[in-house]
DNA sequence: ATAATACCTGAACTCAACTTTAGGTCAATA
DNA sequence: TATTGACCTAAAGTTGAGTTCAGGTATTAT
């Protein structure tokens, strides 16, 4: 068992968001001892997974159903797994699309090695200029 | 040249982003005619380039910056080319994040296909668990 | 002539995710 | 005994990126 003290070291996040988490319902299952909170394993790996979830695009509020979904027990597992394949789709196009962006800012680092060997950039417009008559 | 309206329809924002956008001073050298602004060829591929920093992770005031340094010319081409190479620093930064956390998101397909087809987590629970004794 | 469009502005509003503030409890230490 | 430190709350404030609103102009269609 933890403070909340303990938790915000081991995990690297400030006691404030911790609190903010638990307000917004994200430790279901939290314990209190008169007042204090008393955080274990499982509130451990929620944080975890909340990290996971809010990388990959969900919302606060989205992150507090799943976790109701995970406190409710083996009737959400079907719920629990259609959200994962689906997040798993959104994370394969978010990487996909930063792909993407990655490529567009090679080229620049490309142009303006260019652009700034040359002094200008009169040779290196003929590759981006809209196509003319 | 492009009205406002024109502008939004070609890059699928709406007029008052664009707005936002100019109002921030992501259009330095932007055109007016009595009051009504002009978009050129220029705009159009500002307004690309803002979609890629931004989903590069770069706020509206950094890219403001970026944008003045183009208009300010050849003199701006290191300080240019040194925010690409930062921001190809972030982005691959970006993408193994979001690759670490499509691995986690995988083993809970995985775990969660699992606990559907035994009904419950017991079985599963032996991979998760913390080290005892 | 009037009404519908497309443009304009400044200011207020929204939303998400925190963070900060102000005030309070309780236990241990100087 | 008093103050320090770790916890608590509710409520207000912050930041970023827009969006919405109320009111105004100018051109075109009925």
């Amino acid at each position: 068992m933890y403070t909340i003290g303990q938790v915000a070291k081991l995990v690297h996040l400030p006691i404030s968001t911790i609190r903010y988490y638990d307000k917004e319902g994200l430790f279901p299952t939290l314990e209190r001892t008169s007042g204090i909170r008393k955080f274990s394993e499982k509130e451990l790996e929620a944080l975890r997974m909340i990290e996971c979830l809010k990388k990959s695009g969900l919302k606060i509020k989205e992150i507090k159903l799943f976790m109701e979904w995970c406190a409710q027990g083996s009737s959400t597992y079907e719920k629990r797994l259609e959200l994962f394949l689906h997040q798993r789709k959104v994370v394969e196009e978010k990487i996909e699309k930063l792909e993407k962006v990655l490529d567009m800012i090679q080229f620049k680092c490309w142009y303006y090695e260019q652009a700034l060997a040359d002094g200008n950039e009169d040779r290196l417009k003929t590759y981006t200029e809209t196509p003319q008559d």
